[in-house]
DNA sequence: TCAAAGCAAGTGTGATCACAAATCAAAAAT
DNA sequence: ATTTTTGATTTGTGATCACACTTGCTTTGA
């Protein structure tokens, strides 16, 4: 009986090779336009068509239309009575909205997060700490695409942490649906040199290295609040002056 | 210039017609779906086919994919490695994330809506609590299903007042989840005849009525933790005996 | 007798087509 | 000149088909 023997050889194949993971066309025109729409790179209030979608991606309609549904169910995009599709406009009402939810769902979930982080997941986010910085120091290309990726990985990488399947989603969503606002809150920073993101960063991960999970609540909250307040001062001002 | 004059007539005729709104095939698909879904009519594990689901609709496969696709991304069904894809098994460690998330968001929602509701709103709540009493006299028929849709409809009649547009497709995102779990402890409840959830709910419309949103959060908690710590102990006591 | 190979039915995915509704621009009427 | 109408183009929706993968059963071989 041979077989033990080939099982073992199997097992030897198992190792070197890697899972391939058949991935559809749908999921990726799926990632490619939550990737867009989290980096905001579509305008608020952009509408979208699916042949037009489906001819910028090289592929059929059906993948397309199918990636819009999903979006659309997580609020991400905005169905039209008109059947069209567009990516939902900014008002006050809803960037307060967002906003309190977000600091609803993220504080919670970094608040867990703060219990069950070891040093392991500390010396992953400082590690993109240390890429942020490395950044700023050569500052003469502002890579605002570069800077939102970090800040994606930072916050994420800390809420992966927080050990519940049922609330990642729900700050995905968020991010989905607040990342075409804070896109011109985040350029408008990198432009005006502002007081930097790292810094407010830095006060999470001491937060967190020391397990103090209300500090680590306080300081998310500080640093997710920023582009929206500024969002906001920024759409009344600009109320005030359409009234003149 | 009859301007005036047609513009005037057009008023006059939207005044008395109701805008018909067009419904797609898959938004009844959709909305079938999440009926089921919450009312616990498929149970956990089960897997769902899209040409099966197109038959019993009576439809062709193309809205079913894209409602099945739509189901998904709210985790309301879970997508095998296979590509088939099922309605999300019961775990210790998901009803507990569940119940953590739904206590996090409902509570936030209700505190919002205790500052909101008008006597219109508690009106309709407590109407729709005199229907439950109404049923609950005529006990003969253990309608369970009607019980469902009532506890539905009183939740969300609140959680509609919080006036967040970001929290309460959340809050739907949830039930869909929990839905197939919840309804085996309804209906234990029911045959038990265990202490009626109405009781729990009149606690609610007190606190609501007296704008206490603190009370209101907490009845809430009572009320929604009740059959996830049933499910919970009903579950560990099955695995204790698989370990026998 | 039992495990492995082979075959057949079933299933998801993507492409294409037909159709109805919406949009936009030019032409006609007031 | 302004408004209305008309027609062409665009767009979303649903149906159908082709293809690839999975699954379960039968058959074959040891």
């Amino acid at each position: 009986m041979q077989k033990a023997a080939i099982e073992r050889n199997n097992e030897a194949i198992a190792a070197q090779l890697a899972p391939v993971g058949r991935e559809t066309v749908q999921d990726r025109v799926y990632s490619e336009l939550r990737r867009a729409l989290i980096g905001g790179l579509f305008e608020p209030s952009q509408v979208l068509t699916i042949r037009g979608l489906a001819d910028a991606l090289v592929t059929s309609t059906m993948p397309v239309r199918e990636a819009l549904g999903r979006l659309i169910t997580e609020k991400a995009l905005e169905a039209l009575p008109n059947r069209s599709v567009r990516v939902p406009p900014i008002t006050l009402e809803r960037l307060d909205d967002l906003l309190r939810a977000r600091i609803l769902i993220e504080g919670e979930a970094i608040a867990l997060a703060a219990a069950r982080m070891g040093p392991r997941q500390i010396a992953t986010i400082e590690t993109i700490l240390g890429e942020w910085d490395e950044m700023r120091a050569l500052k003469h290309k502002k890579d605002v695409d570069r800077e939102v990726t970090l800040n994606q990985s930072f916050h994420f990488e800390i809420y992966r942490s927080c050990g519940s399947a049922v609330l990642i989603p729900m700050i995905e969503s968020l991010w989905l649906q607040s990342g075409p606002c804070i896109r011109v809150a985040i350029y408008a920073f990198s432009e005006a040199g502002e007081v930097d993101t790292a810094q407010y960063h830095r006060r999470i991960v001491t937060a967190l290295a020391t397990q103090d999970a209300q500090a680590a609540r306080e300081s998310l909250v500080a640093d997710i609040s920023r582009p929206f307040t500024f969002l906001r001062s920024k759409l009344q001002s600009a109320a005030a002056k359409d009234q003149t």
